[in-house]
DNA sequence: AATGAATGAGCTTTCATTCAT
DNA sequence: GATGAATGAAAGCTCATTCAT
């Protein structure tokens, strides 16, 4: 990418990385064109190519931003060491919504981004979804798992509930306006189905 | 369709069928292409649409006809009323790695089918898939939920399993070779998982 | 071609011939296409191909055979050496009414031979249309001209005569049933104009 | 069609409209090819598409276009009413020959437009068709027919005029090269020819 | 910096032609 | 001899990418 991106006004900047999320989170890499994302924000197509060489540089700068951003807004949530997992786990969920303020889509290109398979961009964000990925595990290994290491498999258990969140959150996108009130509703009563549990 | 798809071999047929949901299960159906078919199995491109109209029509067909196959071997399971729910629910699964001596792709496509959502095909396969819907949660009615419904949460518990129970096959699909048995056993340790919290 | 063709029995040489006929006259050469022809006259695809090398050599040998046959009925037809003009021109309209009988779209077919000008087959067709234009020519210097030689631009009123010939025999075909009587009333009428004239 | 069309230099307007009709006009709305017209004007197959939503759309758009201005160049040639029909007819062939100052290939298109019969197209241009059919009409209708209406049948000589210089026009764009003087010479002594006879 | 016209490789679809039965 | 399933080159059309302005 061209490093002459960042001097543009952030909120141009913004605009920009909005309307290609919007569009790589709905049909990923390959289905994405680059028209919807002219139409979605209203930069020519001329632009999108004078900052990014192509297609496949577009996806991996948006991608890598967004992973960050979405870190960064993780360690601004500033999860304390030793919360109860269940409420740790929810409070990733509201650390998302936060994100939904700059980035409408970011929460669902993040599920978007993990699910990507295209060979044609899977190496290039390898390393910052892995980091993504390991970010997020670490703030869930500074978790208080007592409650949940009862249950032997509790790892498995760990994975359902993982599962479950990014279900509801799809099925969110896919109404009409997203509600992140109902969303962190949704997500609250699943939680508190697998506390009562142990 | 061309009804003359059905007086040609068998063999034919499914060599047919197994490319088309190979690539439509992997790739949905918009990045879905017909070359990639016609290495996956071998037959021409003329041949496609000789019997299928054009790519909307083929994929309505396919998935159509995938969905049937699905039910039919539901139904052959002879799953019995009263079965506990844990049980019956891995007797799914099981099922499903029945159909894929026939059609190895069959178990990956259906979930394919029910999150395509390209609005050139949604409305086709409406229905077939709805009936999909209907079959499976006939099943799961007659299922024993005693044990579950001492839970007054039952109902998001088994959602929780069937989103992990979904993301197990994804993963077994993306290693290089699907191993049912390996599949299996994950299934069964995730539902014994919850089993041995209620 | 495969001479072959002679040994099937008239009645299906007949049918396959005027399957192609209707379609090529209708449509042009490359317009035409085996499967309406096919349609036309339920003759199998590949039967067309065993008999005649491709679609050039299938329109090569229909046209010929038409032309040739519109000869047979001209010569049959012994219309006599010093009939007037107008009349003689009349006779031979009279005379593809005739050819229709065996062959309904003949006449349309002659036509649309003397226009065809795709490259890949003008040539070979050369010869045989140019031997109708000479036919038809020779009958028509056998008439007697006295009464149009009167007029010093006598040529260019036949030319004019046999354009709105032409044209009247394509409004015929047009129409939902061809009617024979119709059309030669028609011509009558156009002759009859000029002859006043003169 | 795309609005956008017009906001391009006039002259590659004129460029894309005169590849579209010289391959129309020569071939027929089926048989005229995309990749003709990118060989006859040198505009790459994308750039018809990006104006033009598909074949369809650009024949209509460049068949209305014609005939529009068509009738506009009627329209200047300011022929007065009470003007004879024969000088009338003949300033009507002259109005053509100024058309293909920039529009070489219109006179023929023109007819080629009448001409058209694929129901793919046919309903699109039927308006403009019979727009300029009416103009046509409504320009002979101020003719003064005194001269022709001296003879009873009129009316079928007026058509045998027309099928005519149909004709010389479709054998004047068949020799290499197209001489407006040789064309207006001929129909001028075909006209001579029949005013003679009155 | 910004635009959108312009390009051509690639995709879906058609059709003359071949070939196994 | 007869069929129609099967093929692949070519047609219509899309879309990432380039380039003149």
């Amino acid at each position: 990418m061209n490093e002459k991106f960042y001097s543009l006004k952030k909120e141009k900047q913004d605009k920009m990385i909005n309307g290609a999320m919007q569009i790589f989170a709905k049909y990923g890499y390959r289905h994405a064109s680059t028209d919807e994302m002219v139409r979605a924000c209203g930069v020519s197509k001329g632009l999108w190519f004078h900052y990014f060489e192509n297609k496949t540089g577009l996806y991996s700068f948006v991608a890598s931003y967004g992973l960050k951003y979405a870190m960064l807004e993780l360690n601004m949530a500033q999860i304390k060491s030793g919360t109860d997992y269940f409420e740790l786990r929810y409070k990733v969920e509201e650390c998302k919504m936060v994100m939904m303020e700059k980035y409408p889509y970011l929460p669902l290109f993040l599920y978007s981004i993990v699910r990507e398979e295209d060979p044609e961009v899977a190496d290039l964000i390898k390393e910052p979804r892995q980091k993504y990925a390991e970010a997020l595990s670490n703030i869930k290994m500074q978790a208080d798992y007592s409650t949940l290491m009862r249950h032997e498999d509790y790892l498995l258990l760990i994975d359902m509930l993982d599962y479950s969140i990014e279900a509801l959150m799809n099925d969110s996108y896919r109404s009409p306006v997203f509600s992140p009130e109902r969303y962190l509703m949704e997500v609250k009563k699943h939680i508190s189905a697998l506390q009562k549990l142990l």
